[in-house]
DNA sequence: AATGGCTGCCC
DNA sequence: ATTCTGC
DNA sequence: GCAGAATGGGCAGCCATT
């Protein structure tokens, strides 16, 4: 239908209109109307206000600006609470008791009457409290988010000299505090809600880019600023989601050769729908949004998947994804998994690739130019010549990183190639763009490597390769697409044409503790009245003590969830048993007897600063382990509970630090297993 | 100058 | 990261 | 199968406090 105008003709679009589609939105969880929704919403404001679409658009997603420009708003929940405590005359506890019962901060900022100049508003009576509270002027949506960008903005702490001698200190803290209770106290209705939500960074409405993207699309096609197509709106009155489906294409490609709304904005308002492919084009210098891979519970999954088709095996190496971008005139970036600028965390790799020298010593083949490579860094230990787990490289520093000051050394392993020469190789299939790959650059003995790969089709080779990835410390296998249209890099896709093969997918490997439940956190959102979380615990037979060693919050169904909360609801304890070892930082809401015993799973087991299973056991050469320091999981999940074991039966803390060794010991001793033969493809 | 809490970003 | 769920 | 929303450990860096 067309679009129903709740937006009057404003220069700006009022932070109301925006609202309101929001808690619509939220109220609903059919797609196409949340997309219709949207669609029209956009359509109203490339009618009306062209100039705000971006804005628009950016609140939608909640960003401020492309990932790759690093603006970040500083805002989290403590720093809410207390400007909602602030602006409201209410205690901190009061707001906390609040947040745990309607489980979202926006509904406690929304419910709570503000307090302003000694005049109670409420907020839910809005006729009572339009006369007077409503004189501040109604927010916008440019002004909402040119508000945004300045909280954003603001950093440091500065000291001021003023006459006479006196010092002022300005807190960014206390500045950020105050911008936000300069919006709070102008939103009306439902307005503080989103607010508050925009700047906890998540808006929870059922609405994300995906779908702010496709319903661009929609608007642009369907209207096109000061000029309403009368009959296309027409056209549509019957609703089809396939009818759109030439919109969803023509707005895909540019999107993701080039995830800048900036640059796509101005050129769907000013250009053609042809011209906009050729204006959004895969630039060198603009990150892509990475393609990404499906996880595989079996291997069976494999041959399924990619029966009648060649697929290639690479190892999974478990460090940092790096997308590796240098343009013609040799300016370089390495951007992270999630497009942001890495360079300066990686002054060695920039320095190596963009070097020029004897030829023997360079990453760049002569007569490559300009690039965009797809890679994995991963810290690297030099004398052993191996690679080393991801715990090591998280401690790289990540700014201004001098290059002799590095202590943690990286070895870049490249596994794809998006753009080479001038020419984008993203339609390009994967095995031209490997070929293109190792044709252009040269591996470098703890620099630079390809990632290792196998091409077969055979199940018990494929097994090989994984137990031998895992024994050189990789996380497991990527299974690739090899040949053909669909082998082609889909970014920003966890597409089926890549699959990753990780041991504690497979059942029946991994590392699988049975662990004694021993505190619980309220649940948020859609846990709302449910416990979201739980504390777990390992068992001491020696000391009789339940030592902490994660929390865990996935794996429950929304069944599963009820259940346990039914369950422990009646075992909650006014505090901890004195048998409990715990540290300071890891106090659940709400402590529990020691009644009930689950299986976990996990990828690894980590030294932990917060928690305390084994504590006391752990020593491993490379991470430095003080006696204080316990053992905690990797990616913890729920599996089941077992029923048969009592507490005392969980997992001990002995095996915990056992557990441990095992995997230390691995890491240690298979580094170089088998690598002899490194160039040997 | 040291410490600890908060935040954002890796996985 | 992993996992679950409505569409 | 997609898109979205729950949730994990742990690090550096920033800021406020002491």
């Amino acid at each position: 239908p067309p679009p129903k105008i709740y937006i009057l003709y404003h220069s700006r679009v009022p932070y109301a209109a925006l609202c309101k589609t929001f808690e619509r939105v939220e109220a609903i969880t059919k797609r196409i109307e949340i997309l219709e929704l949207t669609t029209n919403l956009f359509r109203t404001v490339i009618e009306l206000t062209p100039d705000s679409l971006l804005e628009t658009l950016y609140l939608c997603i909640n960003r401020l600006c492309p990932d790759y420009e690093g603006l970040e708003l500083g805002i989290g929940e403590s720093l809410l609470l207390k400007a909602i405590a602030e602006s409201t005359g209410r205690s901190m506890a009061q707001i906390k008791a609040d947040y745990k019962d309607s489980g979202d901060l926006g509904t406690v900022a929304k419910v709570l009457a503000f307090l302003k100049d000694g005049i109670e508003y409420d907020f839910l009576n809005s006729r009572s409290a339009q006369k007077t509270l409503f004189a501040a002027k109604p927010l916008t949506v440019p002004q909402v988010f040119s508000t945004l960008k300045e909280i954003a903005q603001i950093t440091g702490t500065s000291v001021g000299v003023l006459r006479w001698g006196f010092i002022r200190v300005y807190r960014s803290q206390a500045k950020k505090m105050g911008k936000i209770k300069g919006l709070l106290v102008a939103c009306r209705e439902n307005e503080a809600k989103y607010l508050i939500r925009s700047l906890e960074g998540k808006l929870r409405v059922g609405l994300a880019e995906k779908t702010v993207l496709s319903a661009l699309a929609h608007a642009v096609v369907l209207t096109r600023p000061a000029q309403v197509e009368e009959e296309l709106a027409k056209a549509v009155g019957i609703v089809s989601y396939w009818l759109f489906f030439p919109a969803i294409e023509f707005n895909e490609q540019p999107h993701s050769e080039l995830p800048c709304y900036n640059l796509i904005v101005p050129a769907l308002l000013k250009d053609s729908i042809d011209k906009l492919k050729e204006v959004c084009k895969m630039t060198p210098g603009i990150p892509l949004k990475p393609m990404l891979a499906h996880p595989t519970k079996q291997l069976s999954e494999i041959l399924d998947r990619f029966e009648g088709h060649t697929f290639t095996c690479e190892y999974k190496y478990d460090g940092e994804r790096a997308q590796i971008h240098r343009l013609e005139d040799g300016r370089m970036t390495v951007y992270s998994r999630n497009s942001e600028n890495m360079s300066n965390k990686y002054p060695d790799i920039m320095e190596k690739l963009g070097s020029v020298g004897v030829w023997f010593f360079m990453w760049v083949k002569t007569g490559t130019t300009s690039f965009v490579i797809d890679c994995e860094a991963v810290a690297w230990d030099h004398e052993k010549k191996s690679i080393l787990p991801f715990q090591v490289l998280s401690t790289r520093k990540r700014k201004d990183v001098k290059e002799e000051e590095i202590t943690v050394q990286v070895c870049v392993f490249a596994f794809d190639c998006l753009y080479l020469n001038g020419e984008s190789l993203l339609h390009k299939p994967f095995a031209m763009r490997r070929q293109l790959l190792h044709d252009s650059f040269q591996e470098i003995e703890g620099q630079f490597a390809f990632a290792r790969f196998q091409d077969t089709s055979n199940i018990e080779d494929i097994q090989t390769f994984l137990e031998t990835s895992i024994q050189e410390n990789c996380e497991g296998l990527m299974v690739k697409m090899y040949d053909g249209d669909e082998s082609s890099y889909e970014p920003s896709k966890r597409s089926r044409n890549w699959l990753k093969v990780k041991k504690d997918y497979l059942k029946g490997i991994g590392d699988s503790l049975d662990l004694v439940v021993i505190g619980a956190f309220y649940g948020r959102g859609k846990r709302t009245s449910v416990y979201g979380a739980y504390l777990l615990a390992c068992y001491n037979p020696d000391r009789e003590e339940y030592q902490t060693i994660t929390k865990i919050g996935t794996g429950f169904s929304e069944q599963a969830l009820q259940q346990h909360y039914g369950f422990f609801k009646d075992h909650v304890i006014d505090c901890p048993k004195r048998y409990y070892v715990f540290g300071e930082g890891t106090k659940p809401d709400v402590w529990l007897e020691p009644v009930q015993v689950w299986e976990v799973l996990a990828a690894d087991l980590s030294i932990s600063p917060k928690y305390q299973a084994a504590v006391g056991h752990v020593s491993v050469g490379r991470l430095l382990v003080d006696s204080a320091k316990g053992i905690s999981l990797r990616f913890p999940r729920f599996i089941r509970i077992r029923d048969d074991k009592k507490p005392e039966e969980a997992t001990s803390s002995e095996q915990v630090a056992e557990f441990y060794q095992r995997q230390a010991n691995n890491e240690q001793s298979n580094g170089n297993g088998g690598v002899d033969d490194e160039f040997d493809y």
